[in-house]
DNA sequence: TTTAAAGGCTAAATCCTTTTAGCTTTTAAT
DNA sequence: ATTAAAAGCTAAAAGGATTTAGCCTTTAAA
């Protein structure tokens, strides 16, 4: 590495203690003369001195450092995890990534990972409810900030897309367009990604005066492979083709997808296809599939926003629900 | 944090000598005595005592963390980035992730930002030629593995994609079919991305004898702006539509669907459409595009084992050549 | 001429581990 | 009964920064 405060010191012919009170703006309380100042920073700069982050780090118990844990580095989290990473580094921390495969298991065994690793705080898609939060918060004596998916709780943080409002106005939208069978593809149930888009779902109906069969209704899981089988269910199950399906996840499509082109090439003479999350590529699919873009950048900025208050300006928790924006092709 | 060596040594009644010793597992060297290493390992247990990371490090000079650097963290990288911290995971590493946006001085500056946060080696997915490697390799003393992109030398670690031979079967496969008038629409021109598919472009056309007219390549940029423009050029300034455009990335191709969305809605009619980068929704464009897959998964492993050879194993550097998988629809 | 205050700086402790060099006690050999 | 070797453990240094408490010198006031 570079140079150390004692060569400094030396080189300046200075103690090490003065070095360090210059470099850290504490001259004028310690009535460092101006000349001493200026030598000193003169010699820092000629040497390009960088202290060493660790030994500062064990000083100060304080690593500069952010743990974000998210499920994978999808197109989602990956542009989530880009703009955290952007905006961490303009404020001088960096961010230690880890991805559990939506495995509860792998997420605890990773936050207490990154704990032992001494960041500062973690930023969290967790799958944890309410019950095994509480849990965790009583042990981690950092700073956690739940992103894409949240906790119920008036003490904990969080930056979520407002995923009940998204799905409400797609469904409105075709709901409109009196469309009225219309099924859903969800996730991991007891997320408040599936909870919050199926209400949202729900209530669109509600609020159009169509009816929501539970039969209508399934929730699996958010891989490709639960999307596919969601889709034979629906295909196969029912005697009617179905006017619609909403699926709440771009992977949960991609599996729609799957399934229709091996088994039922014509699904989309018959039926729309209206689902969460965007993708470029859905403006080349025929028919035209409406979605809900959500805002990752802003969730991204956020999260990590809300985090340095709480580590930095000693603010305290923040709730933040990023408005999506529909797309309608 | 969790308990001190210097409490766990108070609770033992050894010093924290012994506790260390113990705990790192030097106890016969040292000949601590089978009963005092029990006594310690239980209370150690006992108290699910982890050694200060940070302490370490300072002590050992070395983080157990690697930085990655790389341009996005879009679909390739971020799965390339999810695999590397899972196997870095399990051999106790940490990732600190970085994103350039492919600018070179963003490049240097977290290179240099890293390496002053004490990472062990870079993992780099890189801009720079050979001579600002150099110079860099002179300043940097820690190992350096180069993904995705390589510089020629034969003391440089890397671990690509077989681009040239990726490209080469791809295009050959058109030819064959008797497809001679191919466009080429390229990315960055100086990255070894490019110039290997450039050549494998190349080399196809003429193992197939079909002439290479320079005036079919094109080489702008990776962004989806520059995948329109090239697009944009090739149709309008041709007089004849093209047999066939081969785009070298994903984006570009997103960009030649979205020129040919706004002005060319029928140039699938005419002009066959292949590209480097797989895509799970290209299973579902009409007419299917054919593409080349790059072996994420296989890039990062390999790249994070030689990283992981030469930290702890003293391995010297390595290159691999990581063969990807046409997929014709 | 003392005394107090201000000016200018530093020694040493601290954060927590690891590791070197070596101390004390016991056992075995002569 | 010495002496040497083995057994069992530890004090202290090192790694590099920050911070507390305080030392010495000069200036100003009484």
């Amino acid at each position: 590495m570079s140079l150390s405060l004692e060569e400094l010191a030396l080189k300046a012919d200075v103690s090490k203690t003065t070095v360090s009170l210059v470099l850290n703006g504490k001259s004028s309380i310690y009535r460092i003369s101006k000349e001493t100042e200026n030598r000193i920073l003169k010699i820092a700069k000629e040497h390009n001195y960088k202290p060493n982050s660790i030994a500062r780090a064990l000083r100060l118990n304080k690593s500069l450092t952010i743990g974000l844990i998210i499920p994978y580095l999808n197109r989602h989290f990956g542009r989530v995890a880009e703009v955290i990473e952007q905006n961490a580094r303009e404020l001088g921390y960096q961010i230690i990534i880890a991805v559990t495969q939506d495995c509860l298991n792998t997420e605890h065994d990773l936050i207490e990972n990154l704990y032992e690793r001494n960041v500062d705080g973690l930023i969290l898609a967790t799958m944890m409810n309410r019950d095994q939060f509480n849990d965790l918060s009583s042990k981690i004596k950092i700073p956690i900030v739940l992103v894409d998916r949240r906790i119920d709780g008036d003490d904990i943080a969080w930056v979520v897309s407002d995923d009940e409002q998204g799905t409400y106005e797609l469904v409105s939208v075709l709901c409109q367009e009196g469309v009225k069978d219309i099924y859903f593809v969800g996730g991991i149930e007891k997320l408040s990604t599936s909870i919050d888009r199926l209400n949202g779902f729900k209530k669109a109906l509600l609020d159009q005066g169509v009816e929501c069969n539970q039969s209508k209704i399934q929730q699996i899981g958010y891989a490709l492979a639960d999307g596919y089988e969601m889709t034979k269910n629906i295909i196969e199950r029912f005697s009617k083709t179905p006017e619609a399906i909403f699926t709440s996840a771009i992977t949960l499509l991609e599996g729609l997808l799957q399934y229709a082109k091996e088994n039922k090439p014509d699904l989309f003479s018959h039926t729309r296809v209206i689902t969460y999350d965007d993708h470029p590529m859905l403006d080349y699919l025929q028919p035209p599939i409406f979605s809900v873009r959500q805002n990752a950048e802003e969730i991204a900025k956020k999260s990590f926003e809300i985090m340095h208050g709480i580590l930095e300006k000693n603010r305290s928790f923040a709730q933040e629900l990023i408005k999506p924006e529909l797309i309608l092709r």
